[in-house]
DNA sequence: CTGGTTTTTAAATAGTATTTTTTTCTGTAA
DNA sequence: TTACAGAAAAAAATACTATTTAAAAACCAG
C-alpha cells in the first residue's frame, strides 16, 4: 500500500499518529498495541514499527516488552523537534505555546544578531538584505511577505556563524509560519520594515550591541502582540 | 541476537553507526547498503532499518530508493539532539563545538534565569538551592561536584517555567558533563560557588535583571576559559 | 534516445524469541 | 482446614529474524 501524499508510508503514519497523540486522542484509551495499529491503518508491522520508533525518538511515546506502548507525559516531548512543535501549534487551544515560543526567540535571536555583527560573514549578511528587500517588494502580498519575513530572521541565525543557532532554522521556519499569521490576523498588524532594517544596518556596521537591542525591540513587540491575541 | 549492554539492538546500532558517522568513517567509502550493514553487524534487516530511520530523523543520513543511503552534510545534522551533540563532543578535534555550545548557553541561560526570577516557582527554586548546596557539600569530590553543578544549571531552566528552555535539559546535561570536565582539566579550575549563589539569590528576590547579569557573568567566564583551553 | 535490466531501498508477511505481568498451583504452618 | 508465601506456568506484548515482493532510479545496450 502506498501513501496518498507522495511521502513514504512510514512518514505518513508518523504524522497521523503524532497529531493524534498531541491532541490527546489516546489519553483515555491508552495507546493501541502494534497489532491494533496495523489493523487500524492497514499497514504492515514493519512499517508500523518504523513509525513507532520515530515517535519514540521524538519523545512522544515509549515502548516496553509485555507492557505495550505508552504516551509519554508532555514534559518529555521534544518541543525542539520541528514536527512536534508544529503538531502542537496546529492543535486547538495552543495559545500558551505561541507565547512560550516567542520568549525563546527573545533569548536566541538578539544573541544571534549580536554574533552576526561580530562575525561579518558577507554572503550571509547579503541574504539578510535580500530578505528585507523581499519584505519591501511584497508588502501587499501576505504570503510572500510572510515568507520574506521568515527568510530575514533565519538569515540572521545563519550569519551568526554558530551552528546551534543555525540549527534552529527548521524549528523557527515552521513555527513562524503559524506564529506570524496569528499576530497578523488580529490587529491587521504588518511587519515593521524599519525595525527590521535597523537590525540589518547594525549588523552591517559590525555594531553588536545595537543589533542586539534592535532585535530585542522587535521581539518584545511580538511577545506583547501575542499576549494581546490571547486576551482577545 | 541480543545486545551486550541491556539496550535494545536497534539502539545499540544507532549509537555505533552514529559515532562512526561523526568521526567521518564513511566519508571516503560512502555509506554501506542495507544488506552490507546487516552482514557487518549481524542484525536483521528490520532492526537495521529502524536504526537507519532514527539516524535519518537526527539528520545524519538520508535514504532513497535505488540510490542507497548517504551521509548528509554536517550542516544538516541536528546538533540539538543530545545524542548527536555527545557523539560530536566525544570525537577528537572537537574544540570548536565546545565554544559554540558555550555561546548558545550564553543566549539561553541568562534569559532562563531572568524568567525564573519573574516566575517564582517555589519548588523549582528550592531545587536550584539544593544544587548549590550539593556543590558546597561535595566541593572536594569532582564527580559529585560536577553533577551538582549540572543540577544547578538545569534547575534554573526548569524554574523558568518555559518548556522550551526546560527541553534543553538532556542536551545541557550531556554536554556540560564533557564541557565542565574540559575546563576543569586545564586550569585546575573549580566552579565559582559565590558566582552561582548570586544567581540564586537574585532569583529568590525576584530580581530578573540581576539574575540575568549574574548568569551572564558565569557564562562569559566559561567562554573565556574554553578559549584558553583551545589556545593551549 | 528509448526501453529493458539491474540495483537498492520500501513495504509486506509470517514466524520465533524474550521479557514481564498475571495467574495458578502447591506446600507448609497456624 | 485455611491462609499465605513462593514457585511454576501461562499469557501478552514488543523485539527480532527471515524472506519475498514492489517500486524507483540509474545504467546500458541497441
Amino acid at each position: 500500500m502506498r501513501s496518498e501524499l507522495g511521502v513514504s508510508l512510514a512518514y505518513g503514519l508518523l504524522a497521523t499518529l503524532g497529531q493524534s497523540i498531541v491532541t490527546g486522542e489516546f489519553d483515555k484509551t491508552g495507546f493501541p498495541t502494534e497489532a491494533e495499529l496495523c489493523v487500524k491503518f492497514g499497514a504492515s508491522r514493519t512499517v508500523m514499527r518504523e513509525a513507532v520508533k520515530m515517535l519514540s525518538a521524538k519523545g512522544l511515546i515509549s515502548s516496553r516488552q509485555r507492557q505495550g506502548t505508552r504516551v509519554e507525559p508532555v514534559e518529555n516531548w521534544n518541543l525542539l523537534d520541528p514536527d512536534v512543535l508544529r503538531w502542537l501549534m496546529e492543535r486547538p487551544y495552543s495559545n500558551k505555546i505561541f507565547l512560550e515560543f516567542a520568549q525563546m526567540r527573545l533569548a536566541i535571536e538578539p544573541a544571534a544578531a549580536a554574533l552576526a555583527a561580530e562575525n561579518q560573514d558577507r554572503p550571509a549578511i547579503a541574504s539578510i538584505r535580500e530578505g528585507l528587500q523581499a519584505m519591501i517588494d511584497h508588502a501587499g502580498q501576505p504570503d510572500l511577505a510572510l515568507k520574506a519575513d521568515i527568510d530575514f530572521h533565519v538569515a540572521i541565525l545563519k550569519a551568526s556563524g554558530n551552528p546551534f543557532f543555525w540549527r534552529l532554522k527548521p524549528l523557527i521556519t515552521n513555527a513562524l509560519n503559524l506564529s506570524i499569521q496569528l499576530t497578523n490576523k488580529i490587529a491587521g498588524h504588518m511587519a515593521d520594515i524599519q525595525a527590521h532594517e535597523s537590525i540589518l544596518v547594525a549588523i552591517e556596521k559590525g555594531d553588536a550591541d545595537t543589533a542586539r537591542r534592535a532585535s530585542e525591540a522587535i521581539l518584545v513587540e511580538s511577545v506583547n502582540l501575542i499576549g494581546k491575541v490571547q486576551a482577545a
